[in-house]
DNA sequence: ACCTGAACACCGTTCAAGT
DNA sequence: ACCTGAACACCGTTCAAGT
């Protein structure tokens, strides 16, 4: 069989075509995703609009329209993309603490790497088919552990609660000190000169409290070691 | 002295006032903040744009921006308004566990009271000198545990941010159930109908997941306990 | 069935002009 | 100093009309 499409070979010299913008990819939920999230990717979910993703996709917002309800399932899109991604081992229940931090630091990764999207599954709780696999696996690593249903059940909310706001805070942190190189030194300046007076305890934990780049890291294992912990004590073996 | 305001008195029927609109408050933050406060509590952090709220003051939105810089600003003052309302007790080593449950349980109540306003300081870390007064009362309860200052510093982020989570995403839940009475029993009939080839941990769990109304406060209890469970395994005494 | 231009009904914020 | 009308530069979404 001859070629059949042009896209596999530069367009000829005397095409008709020469000069036209490369073929556009025809429209579907997928692309609409694809191009959502390189515009997250590059500006965050502010600079995340119909009109720029159409304009993104060489067509009018009112396109968009025909794949996606609204922006409200574009998130939810988004979010069950990235959820996709997360890779949830099967349970050992001779480690399931470890797994259960392995899950959480595989999460924030996948969530951190999209900047503040995060932020949009604190609004829409995630239910896409993805979503509900992450959750299916943590349930399973969790009852690998031999902790009670109800245990089980709560603990597979607040785990995912406490990671996506770590990643979202995170986003905001590095966006901010993108935009202000030297908000966060300013921040501490005005936090070291609060009156021991009025803030007596704030006066004397300063320093711990505010600590440097990598103490985002020590507070998320901190939080999550916690967590673990108690979770432990419930275990009945 | 002769009564000088009319706020005091009705308006006489022969005065040339009558039948004009009430004499306006004279705009300052505070109306500012209070009027905001009012829309946020009547319709959610949705209903609160800065046309609505300058009609709201019977004026136009660009005369709100003589009294606050913008929106972010507003917000921020919204939230040290209602950090003003929380009260934190003097610290008593003897009982630190239990008064960090019943911090909790104020913040909660205090940002619950608000609708969805605690989504605000997710996005916007609360500095505001009342906010930093209940952290600095917080701090204090957690000293007298006799806790590592590091413990103290993370636990010090940590607690507000799972109670200020806790708070939005009861909002979310309370408003969805206002616009959408039967979306929560469509939302269990779907979980219940998931394949369990496919999700073998949620078909096994899907009642312990899907509580009910009270279940948010068992919820919120869970995780209290748990952090404060951990917590303690800190303490040094 | 899919796409489009144009419009509708909103936003936050600015700025020159008034009092 | 404080307030205002009017405009600027955006938004999400709809809808009649096209192919």
């Amino acid at each position: 069989m001859f070629v059949s499409s042009t896209d596999e070979l530069p367009t000829p010299p005397w095409s008709s075509l020469k000069g036209r913008k490369p073929a556009r990819r025809p429209l579907s939920r997928e692309a609409i995703v694809d191009a959502a999230l390189a515009v997250v990717d590059a500006g965050g979910l502010a600079a995340l609009n119909m009109r720029r993703l159409a304009e993104e996709l060489d067509t009018g917002p009112a396109s968009l329209y025909a794949h996606v309800s609204g922006k409200d399932e574009l998130l939810q899109l988004l979010i069950d993309r990235v959820a996709a991604e997360v890779e949830v081992p099967a349970p050992d229940p001779e480690r399931w603490q470890g797994q259960v931090k392995d899950f959480a630091r595989e999460l924030r990764a996948r969530l951190s790497a999209h900047r503040d999207l995060a932020g949009a599954s604190l609004a829409n709780i995630p239910t896409g088919p993805h979503a509900l696999l992450v959750i299916d696996g943590l349930l399973g690593i969790l009852r690998a552990g031999g902790l009670p249903d109800q245990v089980v059940a709560y603990a597979a909310d607040l785990l995912p609660q406490f990671i996506t706001i770590d990643a979202y805070e995170g986003s905001l942190y590095a966006e901010r000190m993108e935009r202000e190189p030297d908000y966060f030194e300013e921040f501490r300046t005005y936090m070291r000169a609060l009156p021991a007076s009025r803030f007596p305890n704030i006066a004397a934990l300063v320093e711990p409290m505010m600590g440097d780049d990598e103490d985002a890291d020590d507070r998320f294992e901190f939080g999550l070691d916690l967590i673990v912990r108690g979770l432990a004590s419930f275990a009945h073996r």
